[in-house]
DNA sequence: CAAGGCCATATTTGGGGCTT
DNA sequence: AAGCCCCAAATATGGCCTTG
């Protein structure tokens, strides 16, 4: 898109490449921001920086993440001091728990108050907030399992939360055109069951 | 970036919005792709489509990420016939058990090994493995769920796995443009520690 | 080197128009 | 409606240059 007619390899040249990742990636949290409200869906991205660069130095912060999950689940962030497996079967045991629950209870309407007042048409359903469920608990694994393995000098950025943009939880992004990114209804109400819509880009490089 | 100024708002009209939405979401696709490739990284990225349109009606195939994960995961997809609780323990259990190990032994070198001859740059550190795993964990559970839900109708797309893109993993997803993609080294080994880089796209509307 | 800004050009994607 | 093709305006982003 730029001078030169880009021919689809991997960018041998170091340099170059390091350079287009930063603009690429930054293109791509834009327009999974902008599908996201556009459309009102929920967009979760992920990039693995592959470690193609040895000479990694990132180290923004991280906590961004926690903090938005933190806030959007509701619970608590467990304890750093818990063992790795204890974290995991934890997690996984709320997951079950969760699952569990919701295939037995057959209240939509629980459901539907969960959304509190969200009158809009993002309106979820029960399978949503299950798929949604189980991203979170993901990027929360992901998370729990860089702090522990002792490298949580990545960089990491939440996108876009549509729902509650203008709440200020663009933790570690920026709306870089300036642009309002307005959006239909529902503010923040600190139940994670809100719809999410984010970002979590990783670079290791 | 059409003839007109897009202004940052949900589209309220449905049928401009569901045209948008499946161009957008063609582009993401594809911009995620290409930094992929271009990169060298890996990136997962998934859209739910939040039920904006009630009338919903999709269908296409979400066996793709199912034959995706089952060929890299190694391990046979578990049978449908036992109940979810059992399906995400043993999930769970899997997962424990794999980090546990990963973070007990020192053997760096039986990593790289499970790289198969991987020489080029995208070589993947233990803490990238542990990363993808719980990706590649989700993904499954996220699958699982949306099948046990009943809600198997959703359109699902495999979008390109650089690392073995030549091997014919392009699921369900089509090279839009003619272009070769091509990437460096490291066929298909069915080893689901490869490098994974795709988009798991997921709408329901 | 990494970050920022500029700029020209490659891409993306609204809008329309047609077809099925 | 849903798919496609076309077209042109709107963006994204290589290549470069300047700073820190």
């Amino acid at each position: 898109m730029g001078r030169k007619k880009v021919t689809f390899e991997y960018i041998t040249d170091d340099q170059k490449r390091k350079l287009s990742f930063k603009k690429r990636q930054e293109g791509l949290k834009k327009k999974a921001r902008e599908l996201s409200i556009l459309c009102g869906v929920d967009v979760v991205s992920i990039v693995f920086n592959a470690l193609s660069d040895p000479h990694s130095e990132v180290s923004p912060d991280d906590r961004g993440v926690h903090r938005f999950l933190e806030k959007y689940h509701g619970s608590p962030i467990l304890e750093k001091t818990q063992n790795q497996e204890g974290l995991i079967r934890e997690r996984l045991n709320k997951m079950k728990e969760y699952l569990k629950k919701r295939s037995n209870e057959n209240d939509e309407e629980e459901i539907s108050q969960l959304m509190s007042g969200c009158a809009d048409p993002t309106m979820v359903s029960e399978n949503a907030l299950r798929l949604k469920m189980l991203v979170v608990q993901n990027l929360k694994e992901i998370d729990r399992v860089m702090e522990e393995s002792g490298k949580v000098d990545d960089e990491v950025y939440v996108l876009a939360p549509p729902p509650m943009s203008e709440e200020g939880l663009l933790i570690n992004g920026e709306n870089e055109n300036g642009q309002t990114l307005h959006h239909h209804g529902m503010g923040s109400n600190g139940n994670w069951n809100s719809p999410l819509s984010y970002s979590y880009c990783q670079s290791l490089s």
